[in-house]
DNA sequence: ATCTTATATCGCAAATATACGATTAATATT
DNA sequence: AATATTAATCGTATATTTGCGATATAAGAT
């Protein structure tokens, strides 16, 4: 029975994988870089880009908000979102940590 | 229906989303942790370090190696891995391209 | 007050991922 | 040749993700 083991893991690597499952989708890819793009927030925009359904987008813009690599306020009736640059440094600063060990001597392989 | 709308994407996109996705589980997480710490190259010794059964193990190392972010090499009766530096870099140097455009000049959120 | 617009949420179906035990394959050891 | 060791694969159960239409919510426009 595929129980969750996830929690057998330390809270670093926990972390690490979160981050990366936020990642892990062409589209979530797609609306980071939509958003580093424009310098200012968007919302609707990215609708109109990506091939998804409305309800689709606003999904995955749920998952990389609750992971904390994007920001959304509400404006009006339409919502705003950017990057946190912020979470984006931390991500790259632990997982350049977990595997800048040994780079340089390689033995095998 | 949750048809396969991946690869509507970008390759770039995808080939990312596809890195990070190999990230999205702390088994693994740890599993590239054990590799890195080591020089030499590990094999069974990584199941009796993780909490999981051998075949789930093996499922994980299948993964990070169809993603390319490991080797393996069969050495008699066991295999050897260790990671694939190269990819790695890439997956940085990607990850860093994608979102170095606006970093310095954020306006909102 | 009603209508429009923008977005989030719900409910569901299909697809994928996770996990394990059992089995297989391949090599060493006896 | 028979056995033990190591690791991959298969089959299966369960959990999670993906995707959409329908509906709800919330604010602005008429």
């Amino acid at each position: 029975m595929a129980l969750n083991k996830k929690q057998s893991f330390g809270k670093k690597e926990q972390d690490l994988a979160e981050c990366s499952k936020a990642l892990a989708h062409p589209a979530r890819i797609a609306i980071l870089k939509v958003l580093a793009q424009h310098n200012e927030c968007i919302c609707g925009e990215i609708v109109d880009v990506l091939p998804l359904a409305q309800s689709t987008v606003s999904q995955h813009l749920k998952e990389l908000k609750n992971a904390g690599l994007i920001i959304g306020t509400i404006d009006g009736p339409r919502s705003c979102y950017c990057i946190n640059w912020k979470a984006f440094e931390k991500f790259n600063r632990e997982f350049s940590f977990l595997f800048n060990h040994l780079k340089t001597e390689q033995a095998c392989c």
